[in-house]
DNA sequence: GCCTCCATGTAATTGGTTACATGATTCT
DNA sequence: AGAATCATGTAACCAATTACATGGAGGC
């Protein structure tokens, strides 16, 4: 439903073909809703047969350009602010599941897991921050600001992913030696600097 | 899949119900994924039958006691270490996802749509932070520490959120009167402080 | 001629949600 | 006696992933 959703907005936005609509996602959206190309384009169908988007170009190499019409214009405002309560919005993370098992493991087992999803994470974050940057300056219809703001939430959560793995790295490192150490991780204590 | 992990941790770290295992779902785990009820039965029925788990005891009311097998908990070690890439690892987030198009509303529509979404997950977090401390002292099993981990990461992320959601908020009125402002909410202008 | 990127799709399967359905026990 | 909570499930549907598949255009 989201990406459904997605889409309309970015062609709302501007006239797009499938191929545009998955490098957006590939390099700002897919940060916090990740979509493939085979979906994009099953859901471009959908769109179009229910008369929201329309096809305005064909062009070179099959390219298929298309743009919200005006009752998709209007059935996505509908959707923003009518659609499910903010209790009901779809939210997964799966890093932290996946940690919440390690006691399962050898201490080096459980370190060396930590140590490569925060690596991956924080990477991640640097990314981001970088796509940040290369982003043009010039934005007539709003649309790069709407990245920017993307990636700033981007870089804030997946900051706090990695300093949340590092928090948990150190709390199982101290715990070592003796067998409780309960209470000590109950927080992040190493809060990552939103930059200035 | 990862609701099928997480039961099979869950149930390696103590025998419990589908019913116990909704709860904690409601409570702590459901933050970062949830998982209802049905979805939860219907996992316990493949894992049995996968003999990753056993059926212990058939209590009063049709309770059915479920424990990992040593099979499932070697299948959960598995998982752990060798499925999938961090890169690979699912997440999801709306709240963006929706406000990325909210230029499309009225000035007034798109503030009221930003302040309730900023109070839900405000008062999300503020749960959290609750139920972390009606936690028991007592940890015996170590399954205690792993909930307030999880309502350590709830915490952030659902704050990092909250305060991502002002921003965006603080940004649109500061731009009502002018038509460009590009950049000027980049970055989260006012983190929460993780609690001390 | 070969590689890379552009560009679009289908089919099968799994994961997850919504709606429907029911019975036992405890509390007031 | 009635309500709340405990407790478990099925069926239908929708969303998303994985695997499979193809062709055009431009650069080297």
């Amino acid at each position: 439903m989201s990406v459904r959703y997605a889409l309309l907005g970015l062609l709302a936005e501007a006239p797009m073909s499938g191929y545009d609509l998955t490098k957006r996602f590939e390099h700002s959206l897919g940060a916090i809703w990740p979509a493939r190309h085979n979906q994009i384009y099953m859901e471009l169908k959908k769109l179009l047969e229910a008369g929201l988007i329309a096809q305005i170009e064909y062009g070179a190499r099959n390219r298929k350009l298309y743009a919200a019409t005006g009752t998709g214009t209007a059935e996505l405002k509908r959707w923003l602010m009518a659609e499910l309560e903010p209790a009901d919005r779809a939210l997964r993370f799966e890093p932290p599941l996946r940690a919440n098992f390690l006691w399962l493991l050898e201490a080096d087992e459980a370190d060396a897991f930590l140590a490569r999803e925060e690596a991956f994470f924080r990477a991640r974050r640097d990314w981001l921050a970088e796509q940040a940057q290369t982003l043009p300056t010039e934005d007539a219809d709003g649309s790069v600001e709407a990245r920017r703001r993307i990636a700033a939430v981007g870089l804030s959560l997946f900051g706090d992913l990695a300093d949340w793995l590092t928090a948990y790295r150190r709390a199982l490192r101290d715990e070592g030696g003796n067998g409780d150490s309960a209470a000590s991780v109950a927080t992040n204590s190493t809060p990552h600097q939103p930059d200035a």
